[in-house]
Parts: structure tokens; sequence; C-alpha cells
DNA sequence: TTTAGCACTCCTTATTTTAAAGTGCTAACA
DNA sequence: TGTTAGCACTTTAAAATAAGGAGTGCTAAA
């Protein structure tokens, strides 16, 4: 993106085109923005300025003799202007949500899925926007107890107990020969060794006994700690998400193709499991505006994301999907009091 | 519901009328009628019995001078009259879908998780409508084992796998006093008796129990026992639901405030499942259709359900839900065949 | 550099027109 | 008595036309 300088008056002028749009999505007139904002130029000389700043690609016109709609560039320019401002000057509006969420989410505290479920459907009804949660990624969880139950002939399940409380349980097909007896004994083998460890390290030195201790050759322990490899990795599949129906009802998604599009694009969970995997964990809150979103299907929406943590390392990701005529201000007030909350309920 | 005698030819007339509006959405005229389906008496005739058919209730007319439309009647009318023919003539045809669904279920016969996804999945991309199951009532399911996990003070996570291979997981307030090892008593003796038994009866059974032997009023022994029989109790909460999109694709929901009725509906979970809760076990193929429905959100959609067993016993449901001009034949012939395939599949 | 003024463009909405589809009725017919 | 041919009448959907309005771009003057 090439740096364009533009003057006081001109970031005035696009702001409030951009806040005008977001309040009523409809394209913007020079003598609107003039009147409304309290301009005490006259409307030829906004003109002159919106005219600059399409040239400069912030606005776009649907057609000649129609007013100015923003484009991503200036949704992104609008978002970083404001962006200090939210976190500074709504603080104490911040602080009153979290405490209030706080106190809610603090019940659910060992109850992950009540937990995450209660926040997304909170942030989806304080912003009528969409809320998502990524779950904590089990690999980076540790190990609180697993077990294994044989089941029928060929099967094992494994059940996982993380350090956060969520079970995860996988079925594993295995020799029929494994009895149960020694399937307690893998169990107590990898809790006693491993309880409070992370899940990687686990696997990894799980791998290096096994060389280590030559019993490689061994055909079946070395089908049961096949078992324990495979009942150890966990492939990242759970996202909460609440409030499409709030998206269906914004003007942006007012016609028959737009809905059957969003609709279509939400249901595919793995899409989303996907961005949000991409997000790195050292920003506080991430913006991806439009056009920024490298996955096709999301180009007309945006996504304000915020990881939520714990003792200060990034566990998951909390998140709101809107239209690219966002309230940005409000939501990333909201995004950044809810994992706040989320990290407070967890830290304590 | 009148019992309303009607001619022969008036029946021919009727089916045509549903046939032809289940393949296009069209008011129906009398000429196309008599041309299409090779009635040898001319329009006029057609007309009159579409105007007796009309005062008995079977046909609309959204104005005058429009075709006709078919009522929830009619579609009554059409599915009693075809349901029988498409069990007895299509049986060859529905035969080589079981076959090949269940060959493809089995694979996943020890996983109920894939299981019912790749059955809704199908069952929705078969016929563009949604395609739903409802899991395995866990109270009329017998237990497989349960475990008992101490997690942080006060929280007894209970882990319980049923003879299906289903995993689900509680979290139980408790007092903090007892110990893991204490749970690990309660959980070998549950298990071992009541391995095998329904959810329902191990329940009562314990209740007798702790009632004869007069260990009631023991604080610790009766709060453990509590932990057991809330461990033990499980609210249904599981369906799978598939295909949202293929909905919002049909002619039937083309405009915006439908889409977003539909969507809503639809994500409430709730609300399917109690319907599905309460369609009895008796019938082999349920078909609700608009009003028939006993909720008014569902009314201008039509349900076909169909249990699916384990060696005779009903376990769930699965369901398609469309728009009312459903292909039932097709709807049928596949609700059916996946009902069968997955009974075939959970008895082997 | 800014402003007033004005012609021009394009969209939106309402109105009218036209064409087509289909009915309902009447009178004749078998 | 049921069926048919014929025709006037409704109503809608689509196309054409007209009116209104919002907003621009440009020019010339301040």
């Amino acid at each position: 993106m090439k740096n364009i300088i533009l003057d006081e008056r001109a970031k005035r002028v696009l702001w409030a085109v951009v806040e005008s749009y977001i309040e009523k999505p409809e394209p913007v007139g020079s003598r609107y923005i003039m009147k409304k904002y309290g301009f005490d130029v006259c409307s030829a000389t906004i003109r002159n300025i919106m005219s600059d700043l399409e040239d400069e690609g912030f606005l776009f016109q649907p057609h000649t003799s129609a007013g100015r709609v923003p484009t991503d560039l200036a949704y992104r320019f609008y978002v970083d202007y404001i962006f200090e401002e939210v976190l500074k000057f709504r603080s104490a509006e911040v602080k009153k949500i979290i405490e209030n969420l706080t106190k809610k989410l603090r019940k659910l505290r060992n109850n992950m899925n009540s937990l995450f479920l209660e926040t997304t459907q909170n942030l989806s009804q304080a912003t009528k926007y969409l809320g998502l949660a990524l779950l904590p990624e089990t690999d980076k969880t540790a190990l609180h107890r697993i077990d294994f139950i044989k089941f029928r002939e060929d099967s094992v399940i494994a059940i996982v107990v993380n350090d956060k409380g969520i079970v995860k349980n996988k079925i594993i097909r295995a020799i029929p020969e494994i009895t149960q007896h020694e399937l307690n004994s893998l169990a107590d083998f990898v809790n006693s060794n491993y309880h409070g460890k992370a899940f990687d390290e686990i696997r990894e030195d799980l791998l290096r006994r096994l060389k280590k201790e030559k019993i490689y050759w061994d055909k079946i322990i070395s089908k049961i700690l096949k078992i324990c490899q495979q009942a150890l990795y966990f492939s990242r599949e759970d996202l909460y998400i609440s409030g499409l129906y709030n998206l269906m009802y914004l003007p942006d998604f007012c016609d028959v193709e737009k809905l059957r599009q969003i609709a279509k694009t939400i249901q595919n969970r793995h899409l989303l499991i996907k961005l949000f995997e991409n997000i790195s964990d050292d920003e506080e809150i991430k913006i991806i505006i439009g056009e920024e979103n490298p996955f096709e299907e999301l180009r007309n929406l945006s996504v304000i994301a915020s990881p939520y943590k714990e003792r200060g390392k990034s566990l998951g990701i909390i998140a709101l999907v809107g239209p690219k005529r966002m309230n940005y201000e409000r939501a990333i007030m909201f995004v950044n009091a809810f994992a706040k909350s989320l990290t407070n309920t967890l830290s304590e």
C-alpha cells in the first residue's frame, strides 16, 4: 500500500463519510457531509475533496451523480483512526462490560462448553453480528487424565481430559488381542508419567522412549503405543458459532443471493477454523477488513478477533464476523471486553 | 376432517394438480392439466372439477383468473395416495440405496459421531432438503462404562460411555472432601453392578438401594450417590442438522423474509428436538404436512421422519425437513432407505 | 483557493400500456 | 344431465414511459 498523505481536512471528510455510511448504508453526498458534520466550507469544496479521495482509492462512486461509498481502504483508515480512541476513551464502559460478564462467566468456570456457548451468544446478542469462539487448541493444553476403554471386538475408545476440563474422545481401531487390562496399564502409565504435561511434548517423549528402549519391534507394545499416539493427537475442530440469523437481519445482506451466500459461508466451519488458526497470537486485537481476508468467501465481511489467555499464554480466539460496514467502535469494544473477561475467568 | 368422497376422475385431477405444482411452483391451469396428464375431456370440464375441489378445500386460487394451488389437505391426499406405491413399486430402487449406503456406513459402525454426520449429510445431499438425525436417547441405552474424575477443588467430571459407544461427559459440582480414590470406588461399584443395564433402570435401582441399606443419612455417601444420579441423567440434546443452505436455494424460499424465517427456525435446535421426541415410534414413516405440525414455526414446512432401530427396538429418528411442496415420493423413499440402512448398520 | 450557480446524469418511483394466462358463464350439443 | 365450444372478463406480470430528485462536475467570479 502506498503511503498517502492526506491533509487534516481530507481526513475529517473521509472519516465523516465512513461514519455516515456505517450509520446508514446509502451513498453519502457532499452537502449532507457538510451540514451533518459541521464543516464551514461549502459543498463544492467537500465535493472536490471527495473527488480527490476517490482518486486515492478511499471512496467509490456507484455511478456518476451518486454520492460516495467507502472502499475497504477507507474502512481501514477509519479503523486505524479510531482504534486507539476506543480503547482509551471508552475504557470505563469496557470495564463495566468486563465486570458484568466476568461475574456471569465465573459460574461456568468449570464447564468449558457452557462457558464458550454463553460467551458467543452474548457476543452476538450485544452486537447483532456473528459471535465465534475457538476452543483452546488441545495440543497446547496439558493432560489431566486419559482412559482407554475397550469397545466391541476391534475398537478402543480413548477418553482424554485436559487441564481445562475439556473432554475429548476418539475411537481407535485396534487389534482384538488387546485386553482391557492392558489398556488400563497403558492409561496408568501415561497418567502417572505425563499428568500436567502438554500433549505435543507427551507425543514426542513417547516416541523417544519407544526408540530408546528398543521395544520398537515388539509388535503388541508397539501397537498399543500407536493407539496412544493416535489418542493424543487432536485436530482443531471446536468452534462455537452463534447468531447467524442476526447477520441475516442486517441491511447489508438484504437480497436473496447474499443471504444464501452468507449462510453457505458460515456453515463452512472448516474455513472459519482455518482462518482463526492463522491469526497470530501476538496482536491483542486483529481486524480483517474485506479484501484483506485470505479467504475469498469472506471478502465481503469484516472480522474482529482477539485471543483469550491464561497466565499470559494465548489459548484460543474469540471473534465477531459482520459486514464491512460494521460498527467497528462497538465491535472492537465488545470483542476486547469479552476476550478480557474470558481471560479473567480462565486465570482465576 | 370430514370424509369427502371424490369420484375417480376428481381424484385424478387433484393428483395431477399436486404433481404438477410439486414439479413447478406455479398455479396450475385446467388446460395444462388436460393436455399434460392426458385427460380426454375438455378444459371446461376440468375447470368444473377444479372448482368443486376448491369448494371441498383441496385447492386454492391466489386470485380470480389464476390457476389453482394445492392446500395442505391436497398434499395430505397426495401423500396418502402415493405412500403405498412408493414403498411397493420403488422397492428395487430403495434396496439399491440401502445397499450402497450400508456399505458406506458400515465403516463408521463404531463411531456414532461420524455415522450420524455422514447420514444427515448424505440425506440432505440426495434430496436437497434438510437432513436431521436424533441420536439414540441415552436414557434408553445401556451403560458400557462410567468414570469419575476429580477436577479442581469442587468439581467432578463424570464420563459415561453407553453401549453404542457414545461418550457423554458432565461436570458436577461436588463437595471438596471427596477424593479421587472414593470416586474410583464409586465407578467400580457402578461398573461392576450395572454394566449393560439401561440408565433409567440403574437410577431407579440406585435409589432403591439407598433406601434399603439405610445409608441414606450418611452424608458423604449420600452426596456421592447424588453425583452418580446426576451423572446418569441425560437430557436429549444430540441433534445432527445438515444442509440448511440446500433449503435456501429452493424456489419456495425465494424472498428475504422467508429466508430469515427459515434460518431462525432451523437454528432453534430445542424446537426440533421437541418435535422429534413427540413422534411416536410405532409408525415406520411419519409425515407431517404444514398445518399438521404442532409447532407454529414449522407450519410452512413438511417433515418426513422415520425411526431407526436395533433389534426391533427404536433408538432414535432420522428426518427430512423441506417445503410443503416437497417431492414426497423421493423424500419418503430416501428417508425410508436411510433409516433402514442405519438400522442394518446398528444391528450388525 | 473557495464559492455560487447551473446544466447534466443517473437512479428511483410511479404510472400507463400491453400481452398473456386462465377463469366463469352461457348456450348448444350428445 | 353431463360435456363442450366460445367468449367476455379479471388479474397479473412485464415492458414502456414519465416525473422527480439527489448529487455531481464544471465554469466563472470572488
